[in-house]
Order: C-alpha cells, then sequence, then structure tokens
DNA sequence: GCAAAGATTTGCT
DNA sequence: GCAAATCTTTGCC
C-alpha cells in the first residue's frame, strides 16, 4: 500500500521555522456545536499566515520569562493549542512546536474561510457585540446614517487577524491544551488535499513586537500566502525557496 | 500587594 | 494615522 501522505503529525517532528513554512496551506477545521449561537455548521478555513516564537532566548516571545503559569503547554508537546488573551480583549490562538521541554508556537495570525462562513461572521458579530463600546463606537451610534450601515467584513476577511481568527472559529483561553492533531478533537489541523498545488509562502519580521530588542524585531519570522486575499498586512519579501512565478 | 504593559481591533480625523 | 477599550500576567517592593 502506498499511501502518498505522510502521517499528521510528522510534520511537527521539524524545527519550527520549517514547520511555519509548511503550514501554510493547513486546513484549521472546527466542528459543529450541538446549540447555541454558533450552531449550524463546521468551520474549516485555510491558514495563509503564522508566526513563529521560538525559545526563551526569543525576547518576543512569552517564553522570555521563562515557564509560567501561562506558557506552560509552550513547554509541552507538539501540535496543542496555546490560546492567550492580549489586551485584555482579543483571544489568539497558537499552535505548539518542537519536543517537550522546548518552549515554542506558531501564533496562526490569519486564516481563509472555506467552509462556514455565516457561522464565523455569526460568530464574529456576536463577539464584538458582547464588547463594551469605545468613545469612537458610542459617538458612531449617534449618527443615524452611521448606525443604519452596519460594517460587513468581506467574507475573504473575516478571520483576516490573529484575534480575528478566535472570534471567528469561536477559541478562547479554555481551548489551551486541545491536541490539535487528535482527529477527534473538536478544533483541529489537517492537511490539504494531496491535489492542492503548494503555495507560495512570502516573509517578513512579526507584527506588534516592538518592544523586542535587535535582533529579535527584525527577524523574518512571519510566514504567509502573498497570494490570498485573507492575509493581514501585505508581506515584505518572497521567501527563497518558493518556486518561481 | 501594586503598577505596568501587552504577539489587537476599531472608528474617527 | 491616532487613541481608546480592557484585564490578565508579570515584575518588583
Amino acid at each position: 500500500v502506498s499511501s502518498a501522505r505522510p502521517p499528521v503529525g510528522a510534520l511537527f517532528e521539524r524545527p519550527t521555522l520549517e514547520v511555519a513554512r509548511a503550514i501554510i496551506g493547513w486546513r484549521l477545521v472546527r466542528d459543529a456545536e450541538g446549540g447555541g449561537s454558533e450552531a449550524g455548521a463546521r468551520r474549516v478555513g485555510r491558514i495563509v499566515e503564522v508566526e513563529a516564537y521560538i525559545g526563551e532566548d526569543d525576547l518576543a516571545s512569552h517564553a522570555r520569562f521563562g515557564r509560567t503559569t501561562r506558557n506552560a503547554v509552550m513547554y509541552g508537546p507538539p501540535g496543542r493549542a496555546y490560546v492567550y488573551l492580549v489586551y485584555g480583549m482579543h483571544d489568539c490562538l497558537n499552535i505548539v512546536t518542537e519536543a517537550a521541554g522546548a518552549p515554542a508556537a506558531l501564533l496562526v495570525r490569519a486564516v481563509e474561510p472555506l467552509e462556514g462562513i455565516a457561522v464565523m461572521t455569526a460568530a464574529r458579530e456576536a463577539r464584538a457585540a458582547a464588547r463594551p463600546r469605545t468613545r469612537a463606537t458610542a459617538a458612531a451610534t449617534r449618527r443615524p446614517a452611521e448606525r443604519d450601515r452596519p460594517r460587513q467584513p468581506l467574507a475573504a476577511r473575516v478571520a483576516s487577524g490573529p484575534g480575528l481568527v478566535c472570534a471567528a472559529f469561536g477559541i478562547d483561553r479554555r481551548f489551551t491544551g486541545l491536541d490539535l492533531l487528535d482527529a477527534r478533537s473538536v478544533l483541529r489541523l489537517e492537511p490539504p488535499p494531496v491535489d492542492e498545488r503548494p503555495p507560495d509562502v512570502a516573509t517578513g519580521p512579526r507584527i506588534g513586537i516592538a518592544y523586542a530588542d535587535e535582533p529579535w524585531r527584525s527577524l523574518p519570522w512571519r510566514f504567509a500566502d502573498p497570494q490570498s486575499p485573507a492575509v493581514s498586512r501585505p508581506t515584505l519579501r518572497a521567501a527563497p525557496v518558493s518556486s518561481a512565478g
């Protein structure tokens, strides 16, 4: 029997930067929920943008302070979810990489929706509605013209940002520790179809880490499919490995 | 115990 | 392009 596809876990036995490049194009899958506001359909998206955070030496990583309560799962086996709250408002999904004992993870920055787009949009709006209004939002609400024209993000950009990925897929910190490589998990990773053309991969510096010293601030540890409309921001340069054209 | 800052998103100027 | 919203985590006294 010739199996054209290696085991799902095999991808994670490589160094984090190689996993980052290879995981572009993989599917993020969430099963349909039994009830509630997120019921109705399963959600599937194509991972189009990730960032690598590697080791305690990486001054942009949550592991820079060593092992703590929050980042403990980063020190565990690969393929697990690490979800944290940033700025007191937004959940962000990471995929743990490297063998147990080595703290590293990939931040999922953007996903291109494939299935369950209506559910993603509803979940995002539900989370936005639960959020208290900013002063700017309150001011806009007083204007009838603005109030009657609610913002509707393009479907392709419904998960175009790390906080938006979690909002669209209904992911929060309770998902931390979940095995994303287990086919039985409600949220999981699946490889792309074997006949799908591998995407180009562009790289650039990581976003939102100005607090980190060099060289960490400028390392090209952000990876994205430059062809995808779901990428959160333009990428700077093409990666050397990508095929021409 | 307390103070500071953050792997973001949003709407207005 | 800017500033606000929000609360957990971390470092330090």
